[in-house]
DNA sequence: ACTCACGGGACAGCCCGTTCTT
DNA sequence: AAGAACGGGCTGTCCCGTGAGT
């Protein structure tokens, strides 16, 4: 890796976690720079603009999250058991990232002007329900499920819940919120089950 | 009302809706005094700073948010009816106040070192909480539903869901996500029935 | 004069000659607070950016320079000696403002894309040719001059060269080149008299 | 010519309309690089400061202009058809450079502290007077013009008045100035021609 | 009760120039 | 000979807040 290349990535991996914790405004290039040590002439060379940095900040959030919390499930694994594995992954594991879930938050944060983030906490919410879809639709066919389990529904329940608690977890800053999550999706994943 | 409270409160329906919508750092003095027409010292004679304003802005959200979500139950309803009116309410009614839900907004918003503004989102929730608790425990004791029933998880999950929902309807600009809440919402109330 | 249009007046005696010695981007609005002793809030309550305080200033700089400059004529002169008297103030009179002619250094600053400065100095232009052409044309009805003689021509001709010949005078630091235009005006100014 | 000197030659052909059109301050090394499709060290290995490639591309204008403008003159002509000639080249000719005339550009833009460039700018415009000195000169030896004729005052005509009419003309974007110029420029020709 | 006028610091981004590397 | 990487200062503008005046 050229030391371009390298230097670009330690600014990420510097402003990911302030990009995510105070947003896109509570921000500034001053912080980065302070986090990062460089200048802002060093900056400026590898980013052409704010907004190209906490873009390039937020992709490498959302795939530091996600190496995280979406490991390859467990061999030999059946559908309902990577599912269940997912949203436990979710509950337990700590945020590879500070500031809690950079999806919700650039979701939040972007609900204003910001079209460009906008679309890519959409893209990554995307890529997530694709996910679970994945696995649901495996489950369904292998008669783990009903038939008629609506995968789109389900998906979504799994993602609003448990974004939903791990706001008030955060908020509250007590994890109840979030197992209280994951036994409600337990009962939705049992209603489901044949 | 004496004329200064009157200005006072024109300045929080303007401001309100800014804070809302942009969030703290996102929204300038200078937006509100556009927004409301006054000068500075206009602003400042009402609140002391920027601070105090966003406060007494997200009080007011808050009180509009919820004087149009939780209108009285229907006399006579029985307490899940109730609980069930709530959750449609959330899910049908457009929200009091543009820029979404003003808990949620500010919960994320306020995640880095805002103390005071964290503080109020926090209390808000627990008003909302503690008003779901009531009818859950009213449901409990007229053995609407099982008396195991565990009103605090029930709550937690009700709010975490719609919340969370709301928030991906919001991003994707459709409206299922909260149509998915409800169903599953409905699957939760079922699953405690008796 | 209210404290706010006075204070205005004050910068823009202060900014004129520093734009017209220094031009647009020569001049920096560091350089104005220091000339004005204003910090950066009190300059940007009076213009709203760097490009209408420099119009402001290229104005005031005009109407400077003509108050000095076109006085009005002694009563009982000849339109000719009015426009001899023009012209003998022009090579004789200090610039009302340093930096030389603002018209000119407008001209040639706002050359490149500055469209709002280019017609300023257009219009400044046109003005000082129409009162040539007046006064040209009323020695034309009093038979002082040749019916015949084309007033557009001689007035951009007086204009020209003495604009060229200010120039000169400046770069070199010397009067020569204006008396030199003075001579060959009044050259020409012979040539059209009967 | 090496290599070296072909990239400088490169960088003066692609940096001189550029600052002749902008100015020293309104062109930045920037704009330079991508014009010359050269990076900042490719610059500095020719050039040792802005300042430095400014007047070397000054330079380099003025003898792009000039080699259009001052033609040898055609073998045969007498010494004031040669004048006229160079009369009539300035005024037809469309510039070699884009931008105006370098001479008046950089006396203008230079009348600041510049010093470097303000000497560049006073000995072009000596060799023009020079060459004009020289053959006005010749038409006065030849008998072609009153040996009481003033050079010095001829040539500062000439030039005040053809360079105040391109300001006119080109601020104006039509040509009567500097025809109007020729005009004039005929009459005092006239004038002092027996 | 509110406007006007101003201070001074922070913001994103651009600037010229240097050094290291290839 | 030229590109890649970086420093650090400056620019125009926006920001929150204060105090005098009406």
């Amino acid at each position: 890796m050229s030391k371009g290349e390298q230097t670009r990535q330690q600014i990420l991996e510097k402003a990911a976690p302030l990009f995510n914790q105070r947003g896109f405004h509570g921000c500034s290039m001053a912080d980065v720079m302070e986090a990062t040590g460089l200048e802002k002439g060093g900056l400026y060379r590898h980013f052409s603009s704010k907004e190209e940095l906490a873009q390039a900040a937020f992709r490498h959030a959302v795939a530091t999250s996600l190496r995280i919390k979406t490991q390859p499930p467990e061999p030999g694994a059946t559908a309902m058991e990577t599912l269940r594995a997912m949203i436990a992954r979710f509950v337990e594991t700590k945020s590879g990232i500070p500031g809690g879930c950079p999806l919700m938050n650039t979701a939040i944060d972007a609900d204003d002007g910001n079209e460009a983030l906008r679309k890519l906490a959409r893209e990554a919410f995307d890529g997530w329900r694709g996910r679970l879809v994945a696995v649901i639709e495996q489950a369904s066919e292998a008669r783990e499920i009903r038939r008629s389990a609506d995968s789109a529904w389900l998906a979504d329940t799994i993602i609003s819940t448990l974004e939903g608690a791990l706001m008030l977890s955060r908020l509250e800053r007590r994890k109840e919120p979030l197992h209280h999550a994951q036994r409600s999706l337990e009962i939705i994943l049992e209603s489901v089950q044949r």
